[in-house]
DNA sequence: CGTATGTTTGATAGTTTTCAACTTCAGTGG
DNA sequence: CCACTGAAGTTGAAAACTATCAAACATACG
């Protein structure tokens, strides 16, 4: 429980900038930054002492793992989105949260105590990014009730979308994330997985070479997704 | 979006009774009631000028209905939860509440503008309510990676505890919702949903008759549970 | 009663997982 | 330079699970 507050990473971003948006949010203006390489953790599920970051570049992923071992992704983060929500709160990290690649994060000092004292920006900027956060699980549980191909078609179109919006291709995808990983969070089984990449590709959906991803018939993924 | 804020509604409870808990959150510490019949709806979709509420009894569901016709049954809802996420942060509300039952339910009057000033009990309640949801929704998207039997296990042990604290009994359970509704809620089919019901009672685990179950093998229930 | 709605059951088709084998590729050491 | 090795990815065949379609059954209600 953390992540793809893009509501509150906006409004980080903007205070920066402009620091009376969000008063006191960062030490001196400018934020200690954190750089984390493949593999590293951020923090694991359990940790009390840490902080709430805001990712910079790179992915990561968090994670949970129950008690017969089965692993649960929870989100994949890219720039921009929050992780370490439980910590704002002051509870102990629900998750865990790993580098897929090297990654640069910066440190969101929400200080625990004066929440309240810096008027209704800040709280309304943490509820706005929790309530972003329902609605991706929210839409995480429509997607999970569909097929195969509509779930991966979706996550590609999502990918796609959000590294349009970074300024890169929305077209030639580079996917940080291992087939296991993308298909535990998509929650199917690698081989399935698998298998729908290569019927997207013989379909001329797709041009797939392991994690290198090329959309041609962007309308047929469309289709795919179903919407 | 909203829902099962058993933190936010426990804070509340206390509140009616201690007002100082909770400065200012109901009005003249009477809260004003609303009675649901059958069908009744809270609050729909889109809806903006709504109001929060926390159920007092009876059960309700919460439900969105997308593009293609599907409905997505978010949460079902019974006494100490709260509904209105959206509202308390000043958005339409982005699913439907619906009486599954005969429902009252009490009025939570956060006053929009007010929230960072009463200090930061309000606040935290909030939080820790949406914190709770988040992780409501995580489970639900775990337990959807499960099997039938595991999913209808999972559910009725959950609601039996509910029902357990709300002071009813554990084993003698009466489902305020109908087949159609429950298998919309687990990600089943009505006729899986169905053939997972019979074979528990095959087994020895349940007796069910319509909404009317008792359970009867409660550990091996527990195990179908798979934990 | 007759109708409408909700539930159960059976048969079948469709999808996904599982198990196993095979390929690819990077890293390693002879 | 090349064979060896292990991890990751792909593919095939069979099994498991679930959805779908169809029909029977039950119930409530006019």
């Amino acid at each position: 429980m953390d992540q793809s507050l893009r509501a509150l990473g906006g409004k980080a971003k903007a205070a920066s900038a402009r620091p009376a948006t969000w008063p006191g949010r960062f030490r001196n203006g400018i934020a200690p930054r954190r750089i984390l390489q493949t593999g590293d953790h951020l923090f694991e599920a359990g940790d009390a002492q840490s902080d709430a970051f805001i990712v910079r570049s790179g992915h990561l992923k968090s994670y949970r793992v129950h008690r017969d071992g089965e692993e649960q992704i929870l989100g994949m983060h890219g720039p921009g989105d929050v992780l370490g929500f439980d910590i704002l709160i002051g509870r102990p990290a629900s998750c865990s949260v790993v580098a897929l690649e090297i990654a640069s994060l910066e440190l969101v000092d929400l200080g625990r105590g004066e929440v309240g004292d810096a008027g209704t920006a800040g709280y309304m900027s943490v509820l706005e990014g929790m309530y972003r956060e329902l609605q991706r699980f929210s839409r995480l549980l429509y997607m999970d009730r569909h097929p195969a191909e509509r779930r991966l078609a979706e996550f590609l179109l999502d990918f796609s979308r959000e590294e349009g919006e970074r300024g890169r291709s929305y077209y030639d995808l580079m996917l940080p994330f291992n087939r296991r990983d993308l298909a535990c969070f998509l929650g199917l089984a690698p081989e399935t997985l698998s298998r729908t990449f290569s019927r997207f590709q013989e379909r001329g959906i797709l041009s797939v070479d392991n994690r290198e991803i090329h959309i041609i018939d962007n309308e047929a993924l469309v289709a795919a997704a179903g919407e």
